[in-house]
DNA sequence: AACGGATTTGGGAACCGTTCTCATTAATGG
DNA sequence: CCATTAATGAGAACGGTTCCCAAATCCGTT
């Protein structure tokens, strides 16, 4: 199979913002990691820092979701390449832990199949106070 | 416990909001609604769209999903009021099923649990192509 | 019907996150 | 070392949503 090809070749920026990002361990906003990667003394601009976070959603290794505010927030996932799957993510601190969920994938297959649908998709996405920020 | 209480009380722009709304089977954006209520005719502002959408959103009659762009947008669900569903959607026209998924519930709350996580809530929402768009 | 207070309306400005533009800078390889 | 190409980042542009506030409307009371 033809590899997905990354549109940006690896660059220090480009590091810079996969590594803020393997960092933490929950999802972030742009303006979030181009912050940290601004008080941590790296010359970036905010662009660059879109640029690569789609780059890398692109290339499968950060999972994006709008959380229920509609912020667009991203999550190094490169851990399981590919691999699609969900979270559980504290509407708190962002944390998030990924989860199995074949019965869902299952699920949402044959509830569209019912509905006549096709090329189908789904989100699903679990929030809640993790038990730290409870 | 305190019943949420309507935001606004019933004004001929709220209805002409819900009219508009219920006439569709689909989530639509509130500028859509909008554009729908003025090439109607309708002297309203987008401000009092903005505002009864809101209003109807707290009293649990209308949906609020971001489809996968991150768009907001909403649907008419006061046929099931307060009962919990989610829905098939179509990405091309926006067109919307809703679907049981009590399965669904089960497995979001036992999946939160089991990672410590409380207060739980969830976003479960399929797209795909409707059988008109495929 | 008329008045007055409270509520709703809506036009426009403000806001915020994201995308776009483009001149500058850095990397590549010949 | 030069020439070509790609990446960068500052700022402008953009689009959706919220905020602000003066004008309009509604409602209970005389």
């Amino acid at each position: 199979m033809s590899p997905q090809q990354t549109r940006t070749r690896a660059t220090a920026q480009g590091a810079a913002v996969r590594d803020a990002l393997r960092a933490e361990d929950g999802f972030r906003s742009a303006q979030s990691v181009y912050a940290v990667l601004r008080a941590d003394g790296q010359k970036i601009g905010l662009s660059t820092v879109y640029r690569h976070l789609q780059a890398f959603t692109d290339d499968g290794v950060v999972d994006v979701i709008h959380n229920p505010d509609g912020e667009t927030v991203y999550r190094f996932c490169g851990d399981t390449p590919g691999g699609h799957h969900h979270h559980v993510v504290c509407r708190s601190c962002g944390r998030a832990e990924e989860v199995e969920g074949s019965a869902v994938e299952r699920w949402a297959e044959q509830t569209a199949a019912k509905a006549g649908f096709v090329d189908v998709d789904h989100t699903v996405e679990v929030f809640g106070l993790c038990p730290d920020c409870a």
